[in-house]
DNA sequence: CGACGGGTTGACGGTTGTCAAACCTTGTGG
DNA sequence: CCACAAGGTTTGACAACCGTCAACCCGTCG
């Protein structure tokens, strides 16, 4: 347990804990456990009781769902002050995705146990994390529909725009993300194979619309993978 | 209000209210409303301020969004007793997807404002609801990670046996649906076109392994369905 | 140096979407 | 009762899209 830890600002902004008056969020800081975990390790697999809730704090996460026939699929990627397996609010499940740490990075988390108290002594928690799964519904189904009514081209277009809009870093020329993120991790994002996101990163490149170089992607012109993603054919 | 109506015993089974004393369900129930909606009218349409959450009674619903480009996908069929528009409970959201009801239904339904009320009287509402939203997110994955990774094949069949364990009929000969589902609501359910859907569904009738009529499907063989579903290929 | 991991490129073909035409079923109104 | 319209379905031809695979390139690291 930390105590003698400054009570972080961020951690208010944390959908989960909204709202609640200092005194409640030293009390949650207490409860909170924090960690370093290093790049490429897991916080927790698929298909492993969902007993932890985490806050990441510092580096990036990525959520990945494995197919039976081993197939990888990449639902997100989390930046700083996101929550990962907001699952874990409610006992007794199984988390339905793993957590890769995709660099080093450091956490802090909770129980279900602290958290079934926590949601005790503040049920405004509840309601949060019931507008914050709200939330990741709304999301899920409009990748879903995505999913199924866009090609692949336009699909990379929202992937790269979802990134940047949610980590990326304003730079004289576009915007830059800061990750690793390789061609195999683009097209589990995307649906597709790396092949065709080499394919179609080369031809923005032509275009001047993005820099591709390894496992590092650039965004030179949003606007224009905008009037892709639309399918607005120039 | 209702206050003569007696008490549904399902009322206790809908996820948002399950465990709560029967007084808590009395005053509930006193709390909705009960109407009648014929087929191919809207309970809400997409965009519209998420003010009720539903409660299906009788009949079927379906739960659409739509693109931009005009193109619909259906993320999920509704029988009787299940909820529609949970979203409501946080207010202050806007409905992400339409929901039309697909046959002459009723509905009782409960408007934000009195929720917040049940909320405030019943905390275990929220619990619940976080618990419903979780499992909703969970449902939603699975549909993203498929259709990102299987072929039309697989996804149809998923999809059947998914409206089969869901809402369909045991019968001599396999499993019944007694909904009217077009080629195309199989196709937006399944991320596809009818023309697919209806080669597909053509060759698995000569397989012996669905009978395909006129806005109706009879799956006769639902272990067939798996062994597709899975790519077994035979 | 050689191994390794990420990336690129080309050839090939399968899976599916697109479109047009015709068919069938159902319901309606004369 | 028939004719017709409307909407769902089938089928074929065609081609675009995109996945598969093999070969190769390039930079890094031990």
């Amino acid at each position: 347990m930390a105590d003698r830890i400054a009570l972080p600002p961020q951690l208010s902004q944390i959908p989960l804990f909204q709202g609640l008056p200092e005194p409640a969020l030293t009390d949650i800081l207490q409860h909170s456990q924090a960690r370093r975990v290093e790049k490429d390790s897991f916080l927790f697999m698929q298909g492993d009781p969902a007993d932890h809730l985490y806050v990441l704090m510092e580096g990036r996460a990525k959520l990945c769902q494995v197919t039976s026939e081993g197939q990888q699929v990449i639902l997100k990627f989390a930046a700083p002050w996101e929550m990962i397996g907001g699952l874990a609010i409610v006992g007794g499940g199984i988390y339905p995705v793993c957590c890769m740490v995709a660099e080093d990075s450091r956490v802090m988390s909770w129980s279900t146990t602290v958290l079934e108290g926590l949601l005790q002594r503040y049920p405004l928690i509840a309601i949060n994390a019931t507008r914050w799964m709200s939330n990741h519904v709304k999301e899920t189904q409009q990748l879903f529909t995505q999913l199924a009514t866009e090609r692949v081209e336009q699909r990379l277009a929202h992937t790269l725009l979802r990134l940047i809009s949610q980590m990326g870093q304003e730079q004289a020329e576009g915007m830059a993300l800061d990750i690793t993120l390789t061609r195999q991790d683009l097209a589990e994002m995307s649906g597709t194979t790396l092949f065709t996101v080499s394919r179609i990163l080369n031809q923005w490149e032509k275009q001047g619309l993005v820099e591709a170089g390894r496992e590092r992607v650039r965004v030179k012109s949003p606007h224009g993978l905008v009037v892709i993603a639309r399918d607005l054919k120039l």
